[in-house]
DNA sequence: CCTGAAATTCTCTTCAC
DNA sequence: GTGAAGAGAATTTCAGG
């Protein structure tokens, strides 16, 4: 499906603030609330937009740590396998199938090192992981679901950012 | 700050879905509207509670690809260095500094992997990168911003599901 | 700390154009 | 796409538990 410059501008308001009302967000992208909603509702339908959710602070709820860990499987385990094992751990925020040595990174969000090592315990447990290689998050430097045109990004002479919201 | 039960559902509530009104939240964590909305502000206002976002597809925004980078850096750079670099390229959508033999990790979003390759490039032409060493998302198995409980989770004995929302 | 209600204001939703 | 109008929700305030 195509998406103009408008339905752009609307889905940048609505990652701003999801809250927003029809009307702030059409006084901002130049529509009335009503095309505003209509474009919403047709974004949502064909599924540019996936649902509104809070922005939390893990840290709030008692998550003050994170690790990356790259996950070495043998020989002819499953994408399907490793995503069937790793969403029983609800500590794995995120899990993908990687080119290069390993064969997964997952990133888990912990309440500390101890209940880190423990997660990778289990990982560790599952008959197919081979070895595990861990990484512990020591500070936090960019944390953003979605590309988004920063301050005065630099784009090069081919400019990538006609997709940038 | 201390999260009761009641706040630890409501912040679940909102994350499905961030849009849904006050007397809905009320209805599903037994509370009256006004009771939620009082817990809402006061969430917002000590930070638990960052904002309230859409969730987007990326492909439908045309970023196809993503990639993790690892970063190599010369013997002195601080994160905040690092952190102002990666700042500088949109398609760098979360960054941190991490244990282990590399320095920093990077997630890219980009449109495809050509558009990778570029991105690649400006962060290893930064004077203090030594090297990088990237791994490409052959396919994504979870994607979630936040640790939630999900159906029948694996708690041992334990029990860290204690700040599980 | 909660409920429930009332009054006001704002937003959503639909519809004609 | 716009604008208008009725339905519905948010907000604020209050008395009372």
């Amino acid at each position: 499906m195509e998406l103009d410059q408008l339905d752009r501008d609307i889905i940048r308001a609505l990652v701003e603030d999801a809250r927003a009302t029809y009307a702030e967000i059409g006084h901002r992208v130049g529509l009335s609330a009503s095309a505003v909603k209509r474009r919403v509702d047709r974004l949502r339908e064909t599924g540019a937009i996936t649902g509104f959710t809070a922005r939390v602070e893990p840290a709030a709820l008692g998550w003050t740590t994170e690790a990356y860990v790259e996950l070495f499987c043998a020989g002819k385990t499953s994408p399907s396998e490793i995503g069937v094992a790793v969403s029983r751990l609800p500590e794995v925020v995120s899990a993908c199938t990687i080119t290069g040595e390993a064969d997964a990174l997952l990133h888990i969000r912990a309440t500390d090192v101890r209940h880190v090592e423990k997660v990778i315990e289990r990982i560790a447990a599952e008959p197919f992981v081979v070895r595990t290689k861990s990484s512990i998050v020591l500070s936090r430097l960019i944390e953003t679901p979605l590309v988004t045109s920063r301050d005065e990004p630099f784009i090069g002479p081919h400019n990538e950012s006609a997709f940038i919201i």
